[in-house]
DNA sequence: TGTCAACTGTCAGTGGCTGTCATTAGTCTT
DNA sequence: AAGACTAATGACAGCCACTGACAGTTGACA
């Protein structure tokens, strides 16, 4: 769905038309914003009908996570490929890496880059976005959980683990993509960094007590 | 903003129109779907226009989530009093289970807690409610960080810890609810006991590896 | 080349949501 | 108790996202 060359002419008038239908619209939303952006603009400057571009995209939101939907596609692919001696969260944690760095050239065929990257931040600071963004990624969830149920060789209908491991790791993740969006460095090395700190801190944030240092009160029982 | 008796006829007037407002929708949603209800409807049961409904609610979203907010309140001021002995994570999970004994006094002096019980399954089960409740909790999840940041004295900008354990938490009590609302027993027991599992497992779930039993493969590094 | 099917445009209509303005109805004087 | 003030509401017009129906156009393929 992402490079594959489409055979016939049809289809790859097709695939254009998606693709700039695509570009149009993240150009359009990160200039003058999402909410400001009717579907007639982004229609008349690709110059097909506001009817077409509902036949391409089944609402607004959906072609603000075209690209997007690429990413997280390319990400199950590369956790699916992990080495079965990683522990769940391991796997998790290291196919974020991986897939970054692949990330660039498969964004690149549809959109530079650096558009990506704004269209993101505009998907955290935009409301209805945000929300569509959140829905998508309870999706994502419940696959990434079933992918790890897979490799530990587990029912995700019995055992919690899966699910909880995930939500914990996904919602980690998606504090760092909030923080990421809202500061002023909008690089991959960045969100990378930040990523690394906040993957770290998982674990310990989770331990009893955090009053290792100079803390006042003494640790419960 | 939930028992505290407004002084003029005038003030009283208007909870009530609110509260028959919220009654009705949630009624109307749960019983023939919230897309095939429109706002004309909730309004006319009222009998007040389109116009009225949207001055007391922002959106058509918003009040199927009136009760909810409530809940969400009364969970912050819960957690703020829990003692400062307990760790974030003990906190924030004791304050769920305090919080959850008061909540049937709560919820019924707006709408009967069977009918917000079925509201909240609906939530989870309508796409475009559950992304705002996903939107929501974004929100919710970022005043959390600040109260446990503010309990361990630190600067929820400088130490990643609170983001994260609030981040960690909340993915495990989201796909716990998410659980619940697409299982049969609508109960408050069924959702406790369920908590109370996923929570349980949230230690164990970050550890390296959960092969410790019956598994095929040997534990990695 | 002609037939078929996919793709597209046009048009009409629904529903969520907003701005505006006149009207109603508590509230607050004096 | 009557009038002035103002919050609350209703009525209306209009924008925009989205959908169904139907007709026209254009690649695909025999």
């Amino acid at each position: 769905m992402t490079t594959a060359e489409p055979t016939g002419l049809r289809a790859r008038k097709k695939q254009r038309t998606r693709d700039a239908l695509v570009r149009v619209a993240l150009e359009l939303f990160t200039t003058q914003g999402y909410e400001r952006t009717t579907v007639d603009e982004i229609a008349d400057a690709v110059e097909v009908s506001q009817r077409t571009f509902f036949r391409y995209f089944a609402s607004k939101e959906e072609v603000a996570f075209a690209v997007q939907e690429i990413l997280e596609a390319h990400y199950a692919v590369v956790l699916r490929g992990r080495p079965a001696e990683e522990g769940p969260l391991e796997a998790l944690r290291n196919a974020v890496f991986a897939a970054w760095d692949a990330i660039g050239e498969a964004v690149e065929e549809i959109v530079p880059l650096d558009l990506y990257m704004r269209s993101f931040q505009m998907i955290e600071s935009t409301p209805a976005l945000l929300a569509a963004h959140m829905r998508r990624s309870t999706v994502t969830e419940e696959a990434l959980a079933g992918l790890i149920a897979e490799r530990e060789g587990l029912d995700v209908n019995t055992d919690p683990r899966p699910r909880v491991a995930v939500a914990a790791f996904s919602g980690v993740m998606r504090a760092t993509g909030r923080l990421w969006g809202q500061g002023e460095d909008p690089s991959i090395e960045a969100i990378r960094s930040l990523t690394e700190t906040f993957l770290d801190h998982l674990g310990p944030a989770l331990a009893g007590s955090w009053r290792t240092d100079e803390r006042r009160s003494p640790p419960g029982p």
